[in-house]
DNA sequence: GTATGCTTTCGGC
DNA sequence: TTACGGCCGAAAGCATAC
């Protein structure tokens, strides 16, 4: 059998911030992704417990966040991007050395399996866990929550199940039991929009889920996803940890001052970030040969257009070109006024030649 | 009928 | 009363090739 530990940092933004300035400890803190528009336009992007106390959450308009701890002293900081990478590469290698194989989920979560150094002995396996917790304490004084289980479905879903600073194990024997209880929604995939039909289908615990049969899912979701929800409801998952390859797709997004529909406006937005972008990629080694537009209209709905090319563009001007004739096809079709607007390059291929970041380091 | 590739949308962090 | 980021990967939806 497998064992496979998922750790997951704890409002990570938000407890680097309180890291690095102890005094912001016990008030509620919340990091924003301000997007210049008005003083107070952005949304928030992690917040402390504290926060989460007055139903401050991820993703919501700064606006309504400072209104929810209105009086309660909330501090409200943007993000230091540079500052979490930096912090995320440090703990993302000390946890590497503890894997047989590891795989990072975005900045502030990991799988490892741990099978073989564990024996398959999932006491082995809890001790382990504990160790990576201490280690991170240390080090770095910060606190993670970790699942313990078969596969990444049960580790991940037990990580989540006592947080902050938590850990779970869950044994093969126990996964039925952990999982009868829970609500659908905690099975990773399952949004507000599939748990909505899911409602309408009365299934609102994960053991409703493992009572419809195979054929049904598969005719409501489809094979895969159906396939998906009749496995998970069970526990079953055979995703190996894999690291992570090369990236897929690079992109720049920026809230524009005020909605509008003027194509020099937006073309001038676009061109600085499509410049940005292009010096990135190159910068890490990549060509590409699919450029795509996107917006977001006045309504937040996305609207997006792409083309992709016999080979790399070769100068910034090229792409810049292809842009151009993205934008005017879209034009012609948005009935909305532009809010945010981004561009998004895609089919990569590493440049011959280019040495690897990692080859500086060794 | 199935595989493959491209574009657009969705959802997680 | 309303309020609203910047990324990423993958799914969905479609067309075409074999």
């Amino acid at each position: 059998m497998r064992i496979v530990m998922h750790i997951d940092f704890d409002y990570f933004f938000a407890q680097i911030e309180e890291r690095e300035k102890p005094w912001l400890r016990g008030r509620p803190v919340v990091v924003c992704v301000y997007s210049g528009r008005t003083e107070d336009s952005g949304a928030v992007s992690t917040a402390n417990y504290e926060a989460r106390r007055y139903s401050v959450r991820s993703g919501m308009p700064i606006a309504l966040a400072k209104k929810r701890l209105h009086g309660k002293g909330g501090i409200f900081l943007p993000v230091t991007h540079a500052l979490y990478e930096a912090v995320s590469e440090k703990v993302m290698t000390m946890i590497k050395r503890y894997a047989d194989r590891f795989e990072r989920i975005g900045i502030d979560e990991a799988f490892i399996e741990v099978t073989e150094q564990t024996e398959g002995c999932i006491e082995k396996a809890g001790d382990l866990a504990k160790a990576i917790k201490e280690e991170v304490k240390r080090a770095e004084n910060l606190t993670c929550s970790i699942g313990v289980g078969p596969n990444k479905l049960v580790a991940k879903i037990a990580s989540d199940y006592k947080k902050p600073d938590g850990l779970t194990v869950v044994t093969e024997l126990e996964v039925d039991s952990f999982l009868a209880q829970m609500p659908v929604s905690k099975i990773p995939g399952v949004g507000r929009k599939t748990e909505a039909l899911f409602k309408q289908l009365s299934i609102n615990t994960v053991n409703d889920l493992a009572a419809f049969s195979s054929g049904r899912l598969v005719e409501i979701f489809g094979k895969k996803l159906g396939g998906y929800f009749y496995r998970a409801s069970r526990g079953l998952d055979d995703e190996p940890v894999k690291e992570r390859g090369e990236p897929k797709q690079f992109s720049r997004i920026a809230t524009l001052a005020e909605d509008t529909l003027t194509r020099d406006t937006i073309l001038k937005t676009l061109t600085r970030l499509a410049e940005n972008l292009q010096r990135e990629v190159t910068q890490q080694g990549y060509s590409f040969r699919t450029i795509g537009i996107m917006f977001v209209l006045d309504d937040l709905s996305l609207h997006s257009r792409s083309t992709t090319l016999e080979k790399p563009p070769g100068k910034p001007e090229g792409m810049i070109a292809e842009i151009t004739k993205l934008l005017d096809a879209s034009l012609s079709q948005l009935d909305r006024q532009v809010r945010r607007a981004g561009v998004k390059v895609s089919n990569l291929e590493r440049v011959k030649g280019q040495k690897l970041m990692q080859d500086y380091f060794q």
